[in-house]
DNA sequence: CTGCTTGTTGCACTCGCTTGCAAAAATAGG
DNA sequence: CCTATTTTTGCAAGCGAGTGCAACAAGCAG
């Protein structure tokens, strides 16, 4: 097993007859080179096998084209729809993307950032449910671009993505009302981030000027066993809801099969559900479920056109909209 | 907006009064430092906020630490919690995970993988479906340590991590007939790759041994929606098939969805399902699927142990049971 | 005190690339 | 054909680290 594997400009060099720099200037856009040199350049490249070495690029340049992206809980669907659209779409910036895994609550997480700034990342997504301030600060304080997705926490120099939460609930009530429902219930879990409770605040919000109560439930951590839980929770009150926003669509799932499977109730004939994110499963048909769909491919866009700007705009955030995919979850429509 | 953010090992040789090898010594393991020289350059690394540069170190060392996952689909529940546990495990190994989409036919794939092999990543961990041996031929030609998950390809120097796919084809034959169930039938993607095909063979062979036919068909990806494609076909044979086994769950997902919503079947009284992954929607209670588990944890484990090991042993294959998962969708158990 | 081993330390070179600078070559103007 | 201007090119100095080598200090036996 003999190392030495990769070549170096010194040799590309040597093949087209020119200097070293002319090797690296036939890679860097802009340079100046004349069209002669470049082509014999790029055939001895081509013939050699070389390929320009990014450590030693970014050593010199002092940005590396790496972008981190910090996450728990990644295999959660909404989670890794955002990552396949980031990912794919820092591949077409010719950026590339580092995965950082913050579900180990030891120190690992620690070092793994560590790690991200040892190899000078240029840039941070976090999209880590994880509030964790000394993380963000981190990231910063190294000189890293910020981009904060759906945590709508106020941090200068970062770009911050976030939803019409809010907007998103009301529209919802409104839906639910249309529908005839009148015992409206709102499923949260304990996470309590920012997004998440700006949901419950919109939809409390709309029943309120309807002059409507909203039962409010929260347990657990955003996923579908927290849903069956809270269906448990809110289908055995004396005034059973006929409406229930569930603060995402894991939830939602749980939330109905518990009322179908153990409460024997029919949707949406006896229980509308809505959901939020338009995860997949929300599109199968034993849930069929109206949602609201997280606008990925536009979160991504906008991230990485951010982060191609060459000026750091100081303060930035971006309010999307999501929009409300009709299923059969809610009656009338 | 000054640059210059990040100290070298030079400052930090000056605040401590050592030389710059000093420096270098102490954040090399295995490096001869006296503790009482250790000390002070840790304590003055603190004090700057000092993180070694993997770049340079990476550059001297000819390794980076760096670690490419090359994915497609990376959304889809399998994918997505096998790459968790390879990050994970990967950062609890002092590796770090580069993400690389290969989604897109463009060459937006080529250009990552160059990329990846630009930052001279010490390995390649493959668990896309695209068989695209060009891919695997260029991470090997540049030196890297090469994982492939479930393609049951023959490569020299890389590390084969299959699954008996063949043996639980079989258990799933006979779990379904002591079920009673007589007429089988096998759903299958046209993906093609080895580890999908041997599940349907194993299932065919053990269909042959007990002297009982076996319907197969395929259509389309292995995807929720395929599934339901699947189920029109088969449940619409004269002799309906009583026992389906699908070659993964979301594949069994779509098609139990369409057998009790279009057909109007009752799984398991008229109908018996088993799939394979154990994705988690798998254990939801209006699937509730008897499945079998990829052990994610076990296959992430051997990977990255296999890529600590010094010596690269030529040719490396674990072959890994996947434990049946029994629930609700088969008769008895 | 001398000779020898063991352990630390700093110098200087190296890794592969970018880039300012000045020399060389090509082009234009007269 | 000569000078002025614009490219193009090579030289060499970095970027931030690791490491062989030799110098040096400390510890110990004789």
């Amino acid at each position: 097993m003999s190392r030495k594997i990769f070549v170096s400009a010194k040799e590309v060099a040597d093949r087209a007859g020119v200097s070293r720099s002319a090797v690296s200037r036939t890679f860097t856009p802009g340079a100046s080179v004349s069209e002669e040199t470049r082509r014999r350049v790029i055939e001895a490249a081509e013939a050699l096998g070389y390929h320009v070495n990014h450590l030693a690029r970014g050593l010199m340049r002092n940005e590396s084209g790496i972008v981190c992206l910090i996450v728990s809980e990644l295999d959660t669907p909404y989670r890794a729809s955002l990552i396949r659209a980031l990912t794919g779409q820092l591949q077409s910036a010719s950026k590339i993307a580092m995965l950082i895994n913050t579900d180990r609550s030891d120190d690992s997480v620690d070092q793994a950032l560590r790690q991200a700034i040892s190899y000078r990342a240029d840039a941070s997504i976090i999209l880590s449910g994880m509030p964790d301030r000394s993380i963000t600060d981190l990231c910063l304080k190294s000189g890293q671009r910020l981009v904060l997705i759906n945590r709508d926490e106020d941090r200068e120099g970062a770009l911050m993505i976030n939803l019409n939460d809010r907007d998103a609930a009301r529209r919802s009530f409104i839906a639910l009302l249309r529908a005839g429902c009148r015992n409206f219930a709102f499923a949260n879990s304990e996470a309590m981030t920012p997004s998440l409770m700006a949901r419950e605040e919109g939809f409390r919000a709309a029943g309120r000027e309807h002059g409507l109560e909203v039962t409010v439930e929260r347990f657990g951590s955003t996923t579908y066993q927290s849903g069956a839980v809270l269906a448990q929770r809110l289908l055995t009150r004396e005034k059973r809801p006929d409406a229930i926003f569930c603060v995402n669509d894991l939830l939602a799932c749980g939330l109905m099969d518990a009322a179908r499977h153990q409460f024997n109730l029919v949707v949406p004939s006896e229980l509308c559900v809505v959901g939020f994110d338009d995860i997949e499963q929300a599109s199968w048909s034993s849930y069929n479920l109206t949602t609201f769909a997280q606008p990925v491919d536009r979160i991504a866009a906008e991230a990485v056109a951010w982060l191609d700007q060459v000026t750091p705009v100081q303060m930035n955030s971006r309010r999307l909209d999501a929009d409300l995919i009709w299923r059969g979850s809610v009656r009338g429509g």
